[in-house]
DNA sequence: AATCTTTCCAACCGCTGCGGA
DNA sequence: TTCCGCAGCGGTTGGAAAGAT
């Protein structure tokens, strides 16, 4: 399939020799300031050879120049987008290659939806064909309810690399990722991917985790308010950065915990597996003793780990997926630092999840052992087989897809055993992360200490607090609620009587109304009546702010 | 074979930053 | 200092091809 630009040229300029330069209206147009009207629409290869032999003669640059020396109908904007996407030398046409790939990923995990500056490390490709690759891939990659990155992700938190990347890769005036929504440049360390290497073709799934700094994880992942969910994407991420300052403590991870409804499509994994045709080195070698990443401790949590919803199933017929960079962390990495083996006194945690993983993993494998998608297929797989094993004891019944995360029952059952006064909204990201999420590679969130305070950005101090004070040693992961749907983050009606929680909370709740207010609402408002009612009843949502809502908002 | 769905990609649009007047 | 034009960037859209049913 895999057609190429070539191809795609050849039949426009096919199309478009029948479609003579002197039609131009039937692609529309607009008039320039001397009334000559300005074609849109597919170039014909008449007006490429005009555009070459401009930029021949007179260079690239001084766009709106073109068209009054060429005679050619198009705008400066135009000229520039067709010379730098398919004319200019030295384009590499076709598919990515598999490093290219492993390249794109590396690059968007620290730039996020920089393309132009992506494409600067990808010589002879253009901005425009990894924003479309990207946002292909993302949307198989959400389809298939699987995180954006690959795990063997780490963290360099040392400040010598993040000054040699502060001075390499954003040159002066520049702005890092993290820094491009928050206007804030603490000494955030770089996200850096371990190479994806031949040599981990051995790599099982459970790539350790050495590098990952704690309070790179705390000031990143969930400390920072903008590295873990600076969503580059538009619309959704406008919208919450208008309604930013209302969060003081959740940041962004109100975006992160976002519902998703339905994680795993039941699109076929070796269908997708298919359509990734990618082969990275990537083992998830199902006979490691490694449960399976999610183990069903964070049950729907996956798609939110994407930090997006699926793509399958439109929230609300609106939603739009977010581009997450690695600054969705929270979400991001509660998936992929769930994926490490535990270690030794993580294992509780684990072993309470659910017990489907092994005959999980044993019925998930991958038989192309191929590579890092084939994994997380493999992973959505493992994921689907268990969900639908749950749902089998699970009565909820839920919007959508949601009945397949059916972590909630637990989570409300257990949650009381928290006995911690501040809410499940009022609880920042990271405490919740924390509760919810292994330790990394020996290294218990709890141990983490905000040691580096002076690099957490305003308000992280809450957030650290409780991760301090959140001991998830011991704890049933399973118990803890699933922020990640918006009946969890509604759940629990004690907090509320916590003035300050409460009022955190209305403010909270006017910023997911502006969140979510026409996305979400009226999808959740389609709970089944006794869902619905189920839930209200256990979670309390009779006072839920929720209902504060528009209308359209509410809940039956 | 027909129809529907998905994927891919070229191109457009709006926004932002920068430099010059 | 402000305004304006330009270049560039990122998000989104629309249409064609490919694949699935």
């Amino acid at each position: 399939m895999n057609r190429t630009t070539n191809d795609s040229d050849n039949i426009m300029v096919s199309k478009d020799q029948v479609d003579s330069p002197s039609n131009e209206g039937s692609s529309g147009g607009s008039l320039t300031g001397g009334g000559q009207v300005l074609k849109k629409g597919p170039w014909t290869s008449a007006e490429d050879a005009i555009l070459v032999d401009y930029v021949k003669k007179h260079g690239e640059g001084n766009w709106n120049a073109v068209q009054k020396h060429s005679g050619l109908s198009r705008c400066g904007k135009s000229c520039r987008l067709r010379w730098a996407n398919h004319l200019r030398p030295n384009l590499k046409k076709g598919a990515f290659t598999p490093e290219e790939e492993q390249l794109i990923i590396e690059l968007h995990a620290r730039m996020g939806n920089k393309w132009a500056r992506m494409a600067a490390q990808l010589p002879g490709r253009t901005d425009n064909e990894i924003k479309n690759y990207w946002n292909t891939r993302i949307k198989r990659l959400q389809r298939a309810g699987l995180p954006l990155y690959p795990p063997n992700l780490s963290y360099q938190a040392s400040s010598e690399n993040q000054q040699s990347q502060t001075a390499t890769e954003y040159g002066h005036g520049e702005k890092r990722p993290n820094e491009l929504l928050q206007g804030n440049t603490s000494d955030l360390p770089d996200v850096m991917f371990e190479s994806l290497n031949a040599h981990q073709g051995a790599l099982s799934y459970a790539p350790p985790f050495p590098d990952i700094s704690v309070s790179s994880m705390l000031t990143q992942g969930f400390g920072s308010q903008n590295y873990g969910f600076m969503n580059p994407m538009g619309n959704r991420m406008k919208r919450f950065r208008e309604s930013e300052t209302l969060l003081p403590v959740f940041d962004g991870s109100v975006s992160s915990a976002l519902p998703t409804f339905q994680q795993f499509s039941d699109e076929p994994s070796e269908k997708i597996r298919r359509s990734f045709g990618l082969g990275y080195p990537y083992d998830p070698d199902p006979s490691s003793e490694i449960p399976t990443p999610f183990g069903g401790a964070v049950p729907g949590s996956h798609a939110l780990s994407n930090g997006n919803f699926s793509a399958s199933r439109p929230l609300g017929g609106t939603v739009k997926m977010e581009l997450p960079s690695l600054q969705y962390s929270e979400t991001d990495l509660s998936s992929w630092f769930a994926c490490p083996s535990p270690p030794p006194e993580a294992i509780d945690s684990y072993i309470q999840s659910p017990p489907a993983t092994a005959s999980v993993q044993s019925e998930c494998v991958s038989p192309r052992n191929s590579g890092l998608l084939d994994a997380l297929l493999h992973e959505a797989q493992a994921r689907k087989t268990q969900s639908s094993e749950k749902n089998s004891s699970s009565s909820v019944v839920a919007p959508g897809g949601m009945a397949e995360s059916s972590g909630l029952p637990l989570c409300e059952a257990e949650w009381e055993e928290y006995n911690d006064p501040i809410s499940p909204l009022g609880r920042p990201a990271a405490s919740v992360f924390n509760e919810c999420t292994p330790p990394v590679s020996g290294v218990s969130l709890d141990e983490l200490q905000p040691s580096k305070e002076p690099s957490v950005p305003a308000g992280s101090d809450i957030m650290l607090e409780h991760v301090s004070a959140s001991n998830m040693e011991g704890r049933d992961i399973s118990a803890c609620p699933d922020f990640l749907r918006p009946d969890a983050l509604l759940g629990g009606s004690d907090w509320l009587e916590n003035s300050q929680t409460a009022k955190e909370y209305s403010t909270l709740n006017d910023a997911i109304a502006t969140l979510l207010g026409e996305d979400l609402c009226s999808e959740f408002k389609d709970v089944p009546a006794g869902a619905s009612s189920t839930l209200s009843q256990g979670l309390g949502l009779d006072s839920c702010p929720w209902n504060n809502m528009p209308r359209a908002c509410q809940m039956s």
